[in-house]
RNA sequence: GCUGGGGUGGCGAAAUGGCAGACGCACCGGCUUUAGGAGCCGGCGCCGCAAGGCAUGUGGGUUCAAGUCCCACCCCCAGCACCA
């Protein structure tokens, strides 16, 4: 057998797998389907990224064993083209972003090409292809069309470095999650979708789908639901009975609040500024905290700021009190209503502030006797005397709340709500989807502004609304997108009236093209719809779907949102896309810091392939560690996958060697052994890949290996094992180096392999074979070892006791005492307590 | 602060309540080689010449037996965070 040459085996079958379409996903093939999923990636000018091996490997493992299996798979790849880093990059060289995009995803499809991964080729996509946007911009037109794209003039985050308007999701503490310029707030016009319309099912249908927890945590978290109620507060005094409307999950404590705050952005400062006498203090620190930005709020920490409202007093419904109003900005204007009613005993905020401004704590709730809070509250009070000195949070028994007193909180809930002419509600966390962006390299929004006819949506015949080739790719400072400079472009007709006519010049979020792309492989070439009804119907849902923990939240959401949607539209067949979402863990550069170019310590897989093999580079991404965890890359390490896969070349390659001469073989010779061993191989590989357990199930096939080739093995090495066994090993190798697996294969003395390995059956482990005849009994004295020996399987309880009892470690360990009691575990160990 | 995940050799890590450290890296010794490397054989938690003892973040507990279960605490990572 030759030197195992990684090189050549690898670009022949690259080769082949390519021009026979091997992978090519059949619409009609009878077998029962598998949609395997990735995440496509951002063809970046850096070229492909060791973490991108991580996944791609990972779900192709998956896949080929699903095709092994009998699975119809559908493995798709393609590209995300749209965003920044292209668009700076052609702002900075004056090169057309199509032509960046072009040349990188040439580079990343060679790359994943050098990789062995089985995608199915014929239908990559790529977001920023006419063909493909133009779908895009249906979808936007549907939710246009629903009432759930609107535009709005908000406040925005603004990123005054990107010159772009942020989503609250791309706002990292106060920060643009891209360059990390602290975000300024700006009053726009913008498009927005309706997300929170779909909020609760959003969350509700998490229990549909099997998501990692942690997963499914982080969108519970983003989604955010609290319930709660809204209570109105009329102003004393005010003209027309003007009121202030309040959220809170806590009614129960009403009877506590001895004064209100609303945000300084709030509506009713307007409204209210007659009654207010101190209007120019009020409007100095509302100047004040507007002009912050979020980062300057973060960087005051809790410290509570405010001013009261001098003049204007709100009256509590339960109590009849009056009370007194601040503005503060520890009230947000996009929570809730904006506006709170304090309750400063039972909410840590108010505290802070009640005591900072002098304001009355009332308890109206006592924790019950078992809650851990009340001895410590007892003890603080007697110390300190009467007065409440923490706030208690917890539920609790009412007290001071009139005819509510000795009621439990969640029973008086209601009743206070009902009482006062309140109305239970829910609130999310989640918050309208910020859907503009004044850029160029985005999908244009297909509408048009008439003179006559105010917003008109483009036909959906005249799709797509092609991006214009400009000269020009850099943002204005005014904040509007660099197509607003193109005439040519921007005056159209209108498609209603025919009259004088301006399109929309903001472009989609880099978010839109990937909330869909799942469908769209399921049908790429179609140009009449998005997808064929039929084939949708035959694909979805994806059945796994894996990519990185940063795509959780957001990607996740959206796709799950746009989903939704189009089924409620009845072009989808199901409500949820994605069955089963997994997430590998990040693969770091040595020492464990974030991989960068500015750290130096990025790896390029091109120059691992080269030196070791996609095989190699994909057995040791596989085996650094657990899957889902962080992981230093160290390229010391992967010399242990080189040194196994020559050892499995050299091996096997010997074996088939042997067949190829023998006269005969000695069909079964192999040791029960190493027989048993394989068998229990075959099924701790199957169930290790389904569980993720890569690494361990790499290293079940080089304990394998050691077994076969070890020096006592060796001299009988070519008939170790079966014709079938030789088969079966293999096949199991397949999945994590399947160039050498297919390679080995198609080297089988002829009626042992046909066709190509990924369609050759997944073995089946024989159990009778995988169980030991022979097992390691453990004798310990009083719970310590003592000494072991190797038994038949299945030895009696009588049998092993007297065995332990009449061992000499064990006779030496106990001395001369008597046991008082004998523990026997079967084929485990035998306790001597004495 | 909340939520989730962690803490085991020099390093990456294994371990249905039943021999802690499988497998791999690094390291040490041997064989082979003109040399380097590769390969092969063996060793490799700590203390100890040994017998043996001690070891899975810390402190308790349950159990014949705890890395694993329970209680309290410390530390690390990720996400969220003035969300009423």
């Amino acid at each position: 057998m030759e030197r195992y040459d990684p090189g050549e085996i690898e670009r022949k079958w690259q080769e082949r797998w390519r021009e026979e379409k091997v992978f090519a996903a059949r619409d009609d093939s009878p077998k029962p389907k598998y949609y395997a999923l990735v995440e496509f990636p951002y063809p970046s000018g850096d070229g492909l990224h060791t973490g991108h091996v991580r996944s791609y490997t990972a779900m192709d493992i998956i896949a080929r064993k699903r095709r092994m299996e009998g699975y119809n798979v559908l493995y798709p790849i393609g590209w995300d083209a749209f965003g920044l880093p292209t668009e700076n990059y052609a702002i900075k060289t004056g090169t057309h972003p199509k032509v960046v995009t072009k040349r990188n995803t040439d580079t990343f499809r060679r790359q994943l090409q050098s990789l062995g991964f089985s995608f199915d080729w014929d239908r990559e996509v790529n977001t920023t292809d006419p063909g493909y946007y133009r779908w895009t911009q249906w979808i936007f037109l549907q939710f246009y069309k629903k009432g759930l794209a609107y535009k709005e003039k908000m406040p925005i985050n603004w990123c005054p470095s990107c010159k772009i308007g942020l989503a609250n999701e791309e706002v990292v503490s106060g920060k643009c999650e891209r360059c990390g310029t602290p975000v300024e707030r700006r009053e726009k016009e913008q498009w927005m979708l309706a997300i929170t319309k779909y909020a609760d099912r959003l969350l509700a249908d998490l229990d549909t789908v099997d998501y990692l927890e942690k997963i499914k945590t982080q969108q519970m978290n983003w989604i955010g639901r609290s319930e709660g109620a809204e209570i109105d507060f009329a102003i004393a005094d005010a003209e027309g009975g003007a009121k202030l409307t309040v959220f809170t999950t806590r009614p129960d404590t009403l009877f506590g609040a001895t004064y209100m705050v609303i945000a300084p952005e709030h509506p009713l400062m307007h409204a209210l500024s007659g009654l207010i006498e101190n209007r120019a203090e009020v409007a100095a620190y509302v100047k004040k905290v507007s002009a912050n930005t979020e980062e300057e709020r973060l960087a005051e920490g809790k410290e509570k700021t405010g001013v009261e409202l001098k003049g204007v007093m709100a009256i509590n419904p339960a109590t009849k009190e009056k009370i007194p109003v601040f503005t503060a900005d520890y009230v947000l204007a996009s929570y809730g209503t904006g506006a709170i009613m304090a309750v400063p005993a039972h909410d840590e905020r108010d505290f802070a502030f009640a005591k900072k401004f002098g304001m009355p704590i009332r308890q109206v709730i006592a924790p019950r006797s078992a809650d851990p809070q009340t001895a410590l509250r007892q003890e603080e009070g007697s110390a300190r005397g009467s007065g409440v000195e923490i706030p208690y949070t917890g539920d609790g028994i009412l007290m001071d709340s009139g005819p509510f007193d000795g009621m439990d909180s969640e029973e008086a809930k209601k009743g206070i709500v009902n009482a006062v002419g309140g109305r239970m509600k829910t609130q999310f966390h989640l918050r309208d989807w910020v859907f503009s962006r004044q850029h160029y390299w985005g999908e244009p929004i297909p509408i048009v502004f008439c003179e006559k006819d105010g917003m008109v949506p483009v036909p959906e015949e005249d799709l797509p609304v092609r991006l214009p080739d400009i000269e020009k790719y850099q943002p204005t400072d005014t904040g509007e997108s660099p197509l607003a400079a193109i005439g040519d472009w921007v005056n159209v007709a209108c498609p209603k009236c025919g009259g004088p006519a301006r399109r929309e010049t903001d472009t989609m979020p880099n978010w839109a093209g990937s909330s869909w792309y799942f469908l769209r492989y399921i049908d790429p070439r179609n140009d009449a719809m998005f997808a064929a009804p039929e084939k949708l119907k035959h694909w979805m849902q994806v059945d796994w779907y894996n990519g990185g923990m940063e795509h959780t939240t957001l990607h996740l959401l959206y796709s799950r949102f746009w989903n939704k949607f189009l089924y409620d539209l009845g072009v989808v067949p199901v409500s949820e896309p994605y069955m089963k979402r997994t997430s590998q863990g990040m693969v770091l550069g040595k020492g464990g810091d974030k991989m960068s170019k500015s750290k130096g310590n990025v790896v390029n897989p091109d120059s691992v392939v080269a030196e070791f093999g996609a095989d190699t580079l994909r057995v040791y991404e596989m085996f650094m560690g657990p899957f889902d965890q962080a992981i230093p890359w160290d390229d010391k390490a992967i010399q242990g996958a080189a040194r196994f896969l020559e050892r499995f070349w050299r091996y096997a390659g010997d074996m088939i060697g042997a067949r190829a001469q023998a006269q005969e073989h000695r069909e079964g010779a192999a040791e029960g052994r190493k027989r048993s061993l394989l068998h229990r191989t075959i099924k701790k590989v199957g169930d290790d890949i389904e569980a993720m357990k890569f690494n361990t199930a790499i290293s079940s096939l080089m304990i394998l290996l050691n077994e076969l080739t070890d020096a006592e093995g060796r001299s009988d090495a070519v008939v170790a094992l079966t014709d079938a066994d030789l088969v079966a090993l293999v096949k199991i190798l397949n999945p994590f180096a399947p160039h050498m697996a297919q390679e080995l294969w198609s080297r089988m003395p002829e009626g042992l392999h046909a066709g190509y390995l990924d369609f050759a059956a997944w073995p089946t482990y024989d159990p009778a074979l995988a169980a030991e005849d022979e097992v390691t009994l453990v004798f310990q004295v009083d719970g310590r070892v003592r000494d072991t020996v190797r038994v038949a399987r299945g030895m009696e309880e009588a049998a092993a006791k007297d065995l332990a009892l009449a061992n000499g470690k064990v006779r030496a360990a106990l001395a001369g005492r008597e046991p008082t009691r004998v523990i026997w575990v079967k084929d485990k160990l035998v306790n001597v307590v004495a």
